[in-house]
DNA sequence: CTACCCATGTAACTGGTTACATGATTAC
DNA sequence: GTAATCATGTAACCAGTTACATGGGTAG
């Protein structure tokens, strides 16, 4: 089960609400997992029942009041168990990607367009990534954070956010430029 | 509808059977889908239904006949709708990078001996989409072929795929390395 | 008083995975 | 004769998406 233990682990971290979960997912956990929030509160849901998480009501006067959530002891063991096990291959479906495959036979115009999307998106993705790493080693820098830090987990999964994003703004650009290039001497 | 966009996209490239679809979408078209034989089969029965391909019968003396398909014109338009409409961000679930999320919580070992492994899949592949890339530009070299030579799509998903699998070799294997430090040391 | 954010869900549907089933041919 | 590769599917189940529903609070 696949968003079980990604819920898990965005919950190891603090605790939260399905409501910040979903916010959580949209940005920087997706850089592992991606889920809507009707998803994420179902899965809470079954999560809690099954005894893996633990949620609170947190009475808040000037917004409506939510429930908030912890990994229990058995969550953690869940996870363990899951950690041991081997993985399942990453899955990575790009439809952008499809278009491009195929490009030749196509007329590029739109194309192109959202391939300047796609490199304007991960260009937000690095900015937003790279405070989330300041914030994370605080006055260290990263050599002795990444040797003596407490927490090594989201900095690790971060970095490798950073450098995916940075593959994504890069190629999606000259990529861009290739085909521009080509439409007018074609 | 994602699966048979990207089908019809492998077929662009060459007539293909369920069974060599299938191995396609293990090793290349897996840069940008990924889908089970299972999936494949149902997909082209339903493409041909809708007839978007069509398949015809080849008789084979040493081994079991197969039915090899081509995209139609009907398919050709179905692709241009699909590539001028807007692209559903890509999706990208990694397990992996989910236990990395919470390694301070758990026995790193497993994991570690987990991101080798990855490494080794990504090398793997980087050799195999080299050749591919070798393959496709013939004589010319890349400046050359990116701006004249037939055939761009496939060359540039190929490079994307090279920039991709190059971050998952580096970024796996300096991160076993780090987690390998930190056992020693804590 | 309108639009947006916070907050939580249900229901119907589509897409994807797992397990199972069959049968021919080739290489050891 | 046993395992591996070629070749094609069915059925049951699980995961994920889309559409819909509700209601309070805040900013302009």
């Amino acid at each position: 089960m696949g968003l079980r233990h990604a819920v898990l682990a965005a919950l190891c971290d603090d605790e939260y609400s399905g409501y910040q979960l979903a916010k959580a997912f949209d940005v920087g956990v997706a850089n592992f997992w991606s889920a809507s929030s009707q998803q994420l509160y179902s899965e809470l849901t079954r999560l809690e029942q099954a005894g893996l998480i633990s949620g609170r009501e947190v009475v808040q006067l000037d917004r409506p009041n939510k429930r908030v959530f912890t990994v229990t002891p058995a969550g953690l063991e869940e996870l363990a168990k899951f950690a041991a096990a081997d993985s399942k291959p990453l899955s990575f479906r790009d439809d952008l990607l499809v278009k491009i495959q195929v490009i030749d036979q196509l007329d590029p115009e739109p194309v192109i367009a959202q391939l300047e999307e796609r490199a304007a998106e991960a260009s937000a993705k690095l900015e937003l990534f790279g405070q989330i790493l300041l914030r994370l080693r605080g006055d260290l820098d990263e050599q002795t954070y990444l040797r003596r830090g407490e927490q090594i987990g989201p900095y690790l999964t971060c970095l490798g956010g950073i450098r995916f994003q940075q593959v994504v703004r890069d190629w999606s650009t000259t990529t861009a430029e290739v085909l521009r290039q080509r439409r007018g001497t074609s």
